[in-house]
RNA sequence: GUGACCGUAGCUCAGCUGGUAGAGCAUCGGAUUGUGGCUCCGAAGGUCGCGGGUUCGAGCCCCGUCGGUCACCCCA
């Protein structure tokens, strides 16, 4: 009751978890769905540090960012150095792709990652302080088909464990220098209209004027009807990128709304952004989201090299999953009915998982019929009994819980006429 | 960071106009000297989130604080 708690904004993983993305169940399917559907599309796992130098976020997210404004853990160790727990993970993977020279391995290098992040903000729904995270990020082409993949995978990852009621979104919002003649345009007219703006959109005419598409503000969104988009600035080349892209799903059938005003939170986005987001949640609906960033690389120092990433939420995919109710059986239960039988009991059980079957046995001093229960309890379909009877005579007493039958198995020659039993 | 609502056993909740805590489920045991799922009986389990105030007396009223939920902001 009283005593210690997880930190605010944080959650555990634990038996009995109420929510879906604290049954630990549930996050075995998700990892195990998610490590297959990398394989197949080859794709290496990768891990880097949960914390970074500070100065590594600042540079990728850019300094006007909500998050590296107000969201980052940062600490300094003991040596002084500037540190922060990673808010993302694309700055800590293309970090280390320029640290060990990836570059000049045989590219594209397709990358994915799966751990947590961590962003000082209030919860709610769907939002904790730390939450974790699936990502792919492919370093080295800028082939249009390559963003047709890495929307498939996320489709497709998104699709196995069962996300309700989801539309992917995608935008195309320019290489560099479409946005070179577009933002002066779009921020003239903002500024046009600078008093019928929100506070939070008027601080973005400079920073980033795209960024006022994402005000929920009426107002603000009633201005920005009349609004110029990047449409009609966009480059041949980056056009043609686009339409490529939309070919690409169309082929793969994979269905997608183009939302003009879809842009992402992040300043190094380029070309082709998308977001998935699901019905099924609440006010925090993106499941998992992401795009193209062909800056990013040479802004943290690396050799002009082209990305293309995503990143999506374990816990608001099974926020937005339905949930299976079953819980994993155990093969077999062994009960003692004395304390003599305890040790021999312990060795068989061992014998058996040796053997690959999922054996438990009793460890809390239960009666028989208590361990009976916990048999029932943990749905073990076979129980092995040993008592007195069953100590002196050299056998086990092997029992079906489904017909309640019941017959003795004798231990002389070791497991193998018990395994057949079992194996029946 | 802002706002609204909420905080009583492991879980879900009850607790009257303030008189010092209860149920169901779950757990353990028994009825059935070595046998589960149904039923019955019993036991264990609570600093009433925390701190302060008012009062003869606070789970209940007041203030603060911490935590939760949802929304804003923003995002996975």
């Amino acid at each position: 009751m009283s005593g210690f708690r997880g930190p605010k904004g944080t959650y555990d993983v634990i038996p009995g978890g109420r929510e879906p993305h604290e049954r630990p169940e549930l996050w075995e399917l998700v990892e195990g769905l998610a490590r297959a559907t990398f394989e197949r599309y080859n794709y290496t796992r990768v891990s880097t540090p949960v914390f970074e130098e500070t100065e590594v976020f600042v540079r990728s997210s850019g300094e006007a960012s909500d998050i590296v404004r107000k969201e980052m853990f940062s600490f300094r160790d003991k040596g002084g150095r500037e540190l922060t727990l990673r808010p993302e993970g694309t700055a800590g993977v293309v970090r280390a792709y320029i640290q060990h020279g990836l570059y000049k391995l045989a590219q594209p290098v397709k990358l994915w990652y799966m751990g947590p992040m961590f962003r000082h903000e209030r919860q709610q729904k769907g939002r904790y302080r730390q939450h974790t995270q699936i990502g792919a990020e492919v370093l080295g082409s800028e082939d249009p088909l390559l963003d047709v993949e890495v929307i498939a995978l996320l489709y497709e990852l998104h699709r196995s464990v069962g996300v309700r009621d989801e539309v992917f979104y995608i935008n195309n919002i320019g290489d560099f220098e479409s946005r070179r003649r577009y933002f002066p345009e779009l921020r003239a007219f903002l500024e046009k209209h600078r008093s019928e703006l929100d506070p939070d959109s008027v601080e973005r005419i400079e920073i980033n004027p795209m960024r006022t598409f994402d005000s929920k503000d009426p107002n603000t969104q009633a201005v920005l009807e009349e609004a110029p988009t990047i449409g009609e600035f966009l480059s041949e080349p980056a056009k043609e990128h686009f339409e490529q892209v939309k070919a690409g799903l169309e082929a793969l059938e994979i269905p997608y709304e183009v939302d003009e005003r879809l842009v992402r939170g992040l300043d190094y986005y380029t070309l082709t952004v998308f977001e998935a987001k699901s019905g099924a949640l609440g006010a925090q609906d993106t499941v998992g989201a992401g795009g193209r960033y062909n800056g990013l690389v040479s802004l943290l120092g690396g050799p002009d090299v082209p990305g293309m990433g995503f990143g999506t939420g374990i816990e608001r995919i099974l926020l937005a999953a339905s949930a299976p109710e079953e819980r994993a059986a155990v093969d077999v239960f062994v009960v003692t009915l004395v304390r003599e039988a305890r040790a021999p009991a312990l060795r068989l059980a061992t014998e058996l998982r040796r053997e690959g079957i999922s054996c438990d046995l009793d460890y809390a001093g239960r009666s028989a019929k208590g361990q009976f229960k916990q048999a029932d309890r943990l749905s073990a379909r076979r129980v092995l009994v040993l008592g007195e009877d069953e100590l002196s005579g050299g056998y086990v007493t092997l029992r079906d819980m489904d017909s309640g039958e019941q017959r003795g198995v004798p231990l002389s020659d070791g497991s193998a006429a018990l395994l057949r039993e079992l194996a029946r």
